[in-house]
DNA sequence: AGAAGGACCAGTGGTCCGTA
DNA sequence: AGAAGGACCAGTGGTCCGTA
């Protein structure tokens, strides 16, 4: 059942569309993000690249060319029988600004999680179809899909990496906005942004009674994503302190909670 | 983290808690379920039964006597370093009805169901108090807490056996107790009543648009417990059925689904 | 040094099947 | 034959650490 899932997830998302969506977003976004030279080829390239396990063996009869494509502009020496190489590193930019050289800007990451939301719609509706288990969340699976659609550059650990700060890029735009601006005149790296996000969430988290899955849950595009832990345990060891501080300010009395 | 929360755990719910509870069920129900003749000495002899794991070892210092208790009603021959023994076999009954002999009736059973919730109750109020993930359902974590907590009567395959008729006696107490009544007419084993209780549910889920999943979370005791999926697979198999019908009537047109 | 992601691991949902 | 539940298993959430 579970295997022949897959087949039918590969066959709901054609190659066309696939394609159609890709120069949609690389036109959209400026061309810019990871494939700035390639254009069109960049599909196909991908299309020869994917190793052929057993599993997608039997999907190989549906279209165009065997031949390699044309030697692409990553470094690394294209399709010659290896994997894609990985994606470019992060840098901080504003918004709306072209990461150059062998770069990708944080506009690109947040379209990250916008397309890890448009697969899992994809897996709900084949669940639904189907009479299955539906996934509220992007789970293991999503990424599997993901992965079988050809997403090569969609995987977990990256995505979980940086969920926090696309909660705050959801929750408040501006703010995530000017502490991209911030980190970029300070030309500081992407890890130091990335932890610099956590603080303004849990400033919001205090604002909703230090409920950070309620957060999380009331925002549509953000509700499909698991609470990290490290944010989870920030704004317990943050509401503590509140609670401790407020308590022997009003006089040491009994512990009240602040809900 | 894990093993210390174990500990927590066990220490959040009392021996005295869980003797004052276990008398206040027994009285409630008539004191009839599996301690028909024991009373208060019952839970003396559950904790002697009780293995003595490497974990369980740091709380053997709480109370009262380490003499065997009299011999009990048990058949087995008690405690003599054994397990608790198995759960008597369920028996079809009515509402109220007390199972005679050697047998568990079924307000027994859905009484499990409520205790499994008061025991993810528990566990939620533990996570939330340590600013961990909060469970919404009851998961391994829930049916660990309640066998550490002395709940040895409680198993996943008990409960998860029975869920869809814990899910008729929530959704339709009157179809459910119909049911039981008309099953111990016609003197059906507990595995016939269990099986008829797919078909009263498959018939609900049809008046909400076949979504067994918002019907189970439209009821607050029943949205703690996964569907089972056979139940799943059953309204998924009569919806397309329906389906198939009502266009083949229509006229087979498009097959538009009933939302 | 900074970062991307393959791959591992403890504990999950699910239920089979050896047991009584 | 009918039923209870220990114990197993495939696939999960989570993230470390060998890699580039």
């Amino acid at each position: 059942v579970s295997g022949d899932a897959q087949h039918v997830a590969l066959d709901a998302l054609s190659q066309e569309d696939r394609t159609a969506q890709q120069d949609k977003e690389a036109a959209g976004s400026g061309g810019a993000w990871d494939m700035v030279a390639a254009g069109g080829r960049k599909v196909s390239m991908k299309k020869n690249c994917r190793r052929r396990t057993s599993k997608m063996g039997s999907m190989e009869d549906d279209e165009e060319d065997d031949s390699e494509g044309a030697e692409d502009d990553e470094s690394g020496g294209g399709c010659g029988g290896r994997e894609r190489q990985r994606e470019h590193p992060f840098i901080v930019t504003e918004v709306g600004e072209v990461a150059r050289g062998k770069k990708n800007g944080l506009d690109y990451l947040f379209h990250l999680y916008e397309l890890c939301r448009e697969f899992l719609i994809q897996v709900q509706n084949i669940a639904r179809e189907r009479g299955e288990k539906c996934p509220t969340k992007v789970t293991n699976q999503v990424f599997r899909y993901a992965k079988a659609a050809g997403a090569n550059h969609i995987n977990k650990p990256k995505m979980r990496h940086y969920v926090h700060c696309y909660a705050l890029h959801c929750l408040d735009e501006a703010a995530s906005n000017a502490l991209r601006r911030a980190f970029k005149e300070r030309r500081e790296n992407v890890g130091a942004w990335r932890q610099a996000c956590y603080m303004p969430l849990v400033a919001i988290a205090a604002r909703h009674g230090w409920d950070i899955d309620a957060v999380f849950n009331s925002h549509s595009r953000l509700s499909i994503w698991y609470v990290p832990t490290k944010l989870r345990q920030l704004c317990h060891a943050e509401r503590s302190n509140a609670t401790a501080a407020s308590s022997s300010v009003t006089g040491g009395g009994a512990d009240h909670l602040p809900y």
